[in-house]
RNA sequence: GCGGAUAUGGCGUAAUUGGUAGCCGCGCUAGACUUAGGAUCUAGUGUCGUGAGACGUGGGGGUUCGAGUCCCUUUAUCCGCACCA
């Protein structure tokens, strides 16, 4: 009987959903394990065959951590909240809802003929109100906490209000937006809005006026994960900063936890760093510096304490607060140009032109607390508002910035740690000895960090301080596709829902566009109040408000009075394995983490890090194919003679093409320009030339998974994406090569039936010591390779095992092997399974075990070496003392041919290893 | 500039972790069976050499009886961050 992939497949796909074989629940008898993917967002081009490569080998695990016995929840769902289909939205007039439907379906059709073991009772959309529901109930618990530095985590707002009521700010350490002070006298004389305003500075989702990443081209804010190189990461517009009133996620109060929880988790070394460098930790002190003529003092941060008396001159940034007040009337007028200036360039011009130094001097000056000096303060686009205090003190000798800026206005430059020629370049390394240093001179730069945070303390000058380079994430989008907020004004303050409001819904709108008035969308709405008309927040969510809290909802997906229940999430605790994209690193896998800590603060999950062991599959590129036109012709040719003509090179659609062969036929009904081309060949045939691309569809170089599983079946393809190389690695996708995992399967198919009758047949015939042996070897081998995510070369063996095995039609060794096969290609297995006589599926099979008693050698062939270069081989038996390998080595001809009358120096004997023999 | 990763046949890759480099697959070559094949099967396939053999894991150096693997140095490619004080 022939490999029917297409029937089998079809069969088995429909049996699943049928029998519901994949369903999950809570199992107290059974280990829980959670195998979760990044769910993807539903666009409109459907998916590639680069999508589903994370899928295969999340569903590979599944299966088989199934097998070992443990109750694995593997869920799937869609992030449906973005900004593709509102860009669709805006320009058809289709609501985002309706576009999003159909994407959904047409994901799941290509999903399902993958053959995935997904509970799909789990299901979850964040654009569902019943899932947004709790994302918008998440959000009302961040605007009613705020993080207690002092007990390391969030509390109460009411307990924050009720010591305001006592001490006012007396023995409060909170996360905030700035350092406030006031009595409780104070805090009760304030109004309802002042005392609104005041716990805004200190809410996990607050409202503040804040410099905003603005694109002009998505009529939206972003956060800073959503800007690269100065353009917005979706759809590539310019972004400039602002100031405005938007809402904020005080992530940065997460900080130290985030960056301490990284050394818990299974997660890659780089995607570690990733994370570490986008916290950005840096340790220093604060130092405030006396203004002359003013009682003011200038506030910086510094992590060289050590080089204070190295400073020269200050510099703050042209938003910094203080810039007109420090400003002398004769330097007005260009310190204003300046910052005209400077507010006019966009984020990408001010990165892209780094080199150029530019500045202005303020006219004041500041005053060295160590040494008395009278130093200038200097306005600099190179300092930047956002970190530390946006003023720095700057010390030209050792810092390269600080030193281009003091050659460009001649400022004075004066070392002070040994090392480098400070007049050709800074010395900005962090050794050597001080000098020209005062009461640290003489000391090493490590002893004078410590030394300066000291005197600086005792002195009352400043103190230790650690900055962070996260920012607190914005939370608004002035978009309409995405969860609203729960938030409704009077009198300009902002006040949540009660959490039995919710959800608050999103209302339909037809214009998806901005209002004339620049306003969102949401301001077209006309019953966009509450039922007392107070307004509610037009802005939405962003993207990643939906992502973040998506796995908790998998563990209990249909509760209606909780994001997730007790019991749900006391058995299924957290994600044991997460596989997805490393492009979420700054951005999904921040939030989440946070989002996480957050709940785990206020007791509603168990575990303080969601995703316990990541593993980041590798991009799939495109490889395009090239046919070369003859210029000025419609003559086509093969790349092996384009260079006796003058051509021009033309992407041709892959799927016309197999291993570099264009197929001439399907070329001249690919397109009318092409109807009438004619070929040059060369061995008769035309090939391609190609190159590793994008996989886009204006490079004709996508291939969409459904024409794969029509032509090989969803198990070659399941296998052939795991055999393309190691996971993590980014590969282009090569369909040449694919005839050999295909092989395999058939070859497989075929050792099952009877050559002349055509039959089901196995026979029960003993298996040889042999074949028990390869099977074993192969089981282990599989184990290995599944539980390190090695499945490239688990495909391997299987193809070693079935050519060791030969014409071996034995169900002693056939059966284990149908189910060590069964998580790579579930459904050929399923159905050689029931021909087997099973009448339930193979993923509740056991997954064979190693019996180590059939790998037992007794002999090992010893390569024996003379120098480090293999002569011969010597086949001796095992558990024999190196003395008696010596005895038959020296005892053996070809030794005695190789030493040549010589005596042996030396010889090495690394048992079951080698023999090596010095001369 | 800082940080991370990678480099092995014509191609994708493998190497028991310091012990026979090139497993497995593609491609290619030859043969068999075929009316035919982009089907199937068999054999071969790192380079040079008729051969014995020599050379070979981006380049150079080192440690070692022995290095793709460890150390130093250098080059190239990819990724992340980037006036972060």
């Amino acid at each position: 009987m022939e490999y029917n992939f297409n029937r089998i497949e079809q069969k088995w796909q429909e049996c699943w959903r049928e029998r519901k074989t994949y369903k999950v629940e809570i199992d107290n008898n059974k280990p829980k394990f959670y195998v979760l993917d990044m769910f993807p967002y539903p666009s409109g081009a459907g998916l590639h065959v680069g999508h589903p490569l994370g899928y295969i080998a999340s569903d590979i695990y599944t299966r088989y951590k199934r097998q070992c016995g443990f109750n694995v929840l593997h869920p799937m769902g869609y992030d449906a909240f973005g900004l593709p289909a509102e860009q669709y939205a805006i320009q058809t007039g289709q609501h985002p809802a309706i576009t999003t439907e159909q994407n959904v379906k047409r994901y799941r059709e290509q999903l399902d003929k993958i053959g995935f073991s997904f509970d799909w009772n789990r299901e979850v959309k964040t654009c569902d109100t019943e899932y947004y529901h709790w994302t918008q109930w998440a959000f009302l618990e961040m605007f009613s906490h705020y993080y207690n530095n002092k007990t390391n985590k969030a509390d109460k707002i009411e307990n924050l209000i009720a010591h305001f009521e006592k001490y006012g700010t007396e023995n409060i350490d909170a996360a905030s937006t700035s350092e406030l002070s006031f009595t409780a006298k104070e805090w009760s004389e304030k109004s309802e809005k002042e005392r609104e305003e005041t716990l805004q500075n200190y809410r996990l989702a607050f409202r503040a006026d804040t410099m905003v990443n603005w694109c002009s081209g998505l009529g939206t804010v972003l956060a800073n994960d959503e800007v690269k190189d100065g353009l917005s990461v979706r759809g590539g517009y310019p972004v400039t900063q602002r100031t405005m009133k938007q809402w904020l996620l005080r992530v940065t109060a997460y900080a130290q936890r985030m960056l301490d929880g990284l050394n818990n988790l299974t997660w890659s070394e780089s995607l570690k760093e990733i994370q570490r460098n986008w916290i950005g930790r840096s340790q220093g002190a604060q130092v405030f510096f006396d203004i002359d003529d003013s009682d003011k003092k200038l506030e910086v941060f510094t992590t060289r304490p050590d080089t204070i008396y190295g400073v020269t001159f200050m510099v703050i940034a042209p938003e910094h607060q203080w810039v007109y007040e420090l400003t002398s009337e004769g330097n007005k007028e260009s310190v204003n140009n300046y910052i005209e200036q400077a507010k006019k360039r966009s984020e990408r011009e001010r990165i892209s032109d780094t080199k150029n130094v530019s500045g202005v001097f303020t006219g004041s000056f500041a005053i060295n607390p160590f040494n008395g000096v009278r130093i200038p303060i200097f306005i600099s686009d190179y300092v930047l508002a956002g970190y530390g205090t946006g003023a720095i003190m700057a010390v030209p000798a050792h810092d390269s910035r600080d030193w281009a800026f003091a050659k460009h206005f001649e400022l004075p430059v004066i070392p002070v740690v040994e090392g480098g020629d400070v007049t050709k370049e800074s010395y900005d390394a962090k050794s050597g000895k001080l000098i020209n240093s005062g009461i640290i001179t003489g000391l090493e730069v490590k002893e004078g960090v410590e030394k300066m945070l000291e005197e600086i303390e005792s002195r009352g000058l400043g103190k230790k301080q650690i900055n962070y380079r996260l920012r607190d994430a914005i939370f608004s989008r002035q978009r309409y596709w995405g969860e609203p907020f729960p938030i409704y004004y009077k009198d300009d303050v902002a006040y949540p829902l009660r959490a039995d409001q919710l959800p608050l819904e999103l209302p339909a709108i037809e214009n998806f566009g901005p209002t004339e008035q620049g306003e969102p969308p949401l301001a077209r709405v006309k019953n966009w109040h509450t039922t007392e008309e107070y307004p509610f927040e037009l802005s939405t969510m962003p993207g990643f408000a939906g992502s973040s809290a998506y796995y908790l909802r998998y563990m209990d997906p249909k509760n209606n009075k909780e994001l997730v229940s007790k019991e749900a999430n006391e058995y299924w605790r957290d994600v044991d394995l997460y596989v997805g994209g490393i492009e979420h690193a700054t951005g999904h896998l921040m939030y989440s983490r946070f989002w996480n800590m957050f709940l785990y603060d206020l007791g509603y999950v168990c575990e303080s890090e969601p995703f316990k062991k990541l593993v980041n599959q590798g991009m799939i590129q495109g490889r395009s194919n090239f046919v070369y036109r003859v210029k000025n012709s419609n003559k086509y040719v093969s790349l092996g003679l384009r260079d006796e003509y003058d051509t021009q090179e033309i992407h041709v659609d892959v799927n016309i093409v197999k291993n570099d062969i264009l197929d001439t036929e399907a070329f001249r009904n690919w397109r009318a320009e092409f109807n009438d081309a004619e070929f040059i060949l060369e061995d008769g045939k035309y090939i391609c030339g190609w190159a590793v691309e994008k996989m886009s569809k204006s490079m004709y170089n996508v291939v969409n998974p459904d024409t794969i599983i029509e032509n090989y079946g969803a198990d070659t393809l399941r296998m052939y994406e795991m055999f393309l190389g190691p996971l993590e690695q980014s590969k282009p996708w090569d369909t040449n090569g694919i005839d050999g995992v295909h092989k395999f399967l058939r070859k497989f198919w075929r050792l099952h039936f009877d050559r002349t009758s055509e039959s089901f047949r196995i026979s029960d015939e003993k298996a040889t010591a042999q074949e028990l042996k390869t099977l074993h070897k192969t089981i282990k081998k599989i184990r290995e390779d599944i539980e390190n995510f090695s499945f490239n070369t688990s495909i391997s063996a299987f193809m070693i095992c079935l050519n060791e095995l030969g014409d071996c039609h034995k169900r002693e060794v056939l059966e284990p092997l149908t189910t060590l096969l069964s998580p790579f290609a579930p459904h050929i297995c399923e159905e050689l399974w029931e021909m087997y006589g099973s009448s339930v599926s193979i993923s509740d099979a056991k997954f064979p075990e190693v019996n180590e008693a059939y790998l037992v050698e007794s002999s090992f062939e010893y390569p024996v070496s003379f120098n480090g270069k293999l002569r011969f081989k010597r086949e001796l038996p095992l558990g024999i003392s190196n003395k008696e390998i010596e005895e038959h080595i020296l005892a053996d001809e070809n030794t005695a041919k190789y030493l040549d009358g010589k005596a042996p120096k030396k010889i090495i004997i690394v048992p079951n290893k080698i023999i090596n023999i010095v001369i």
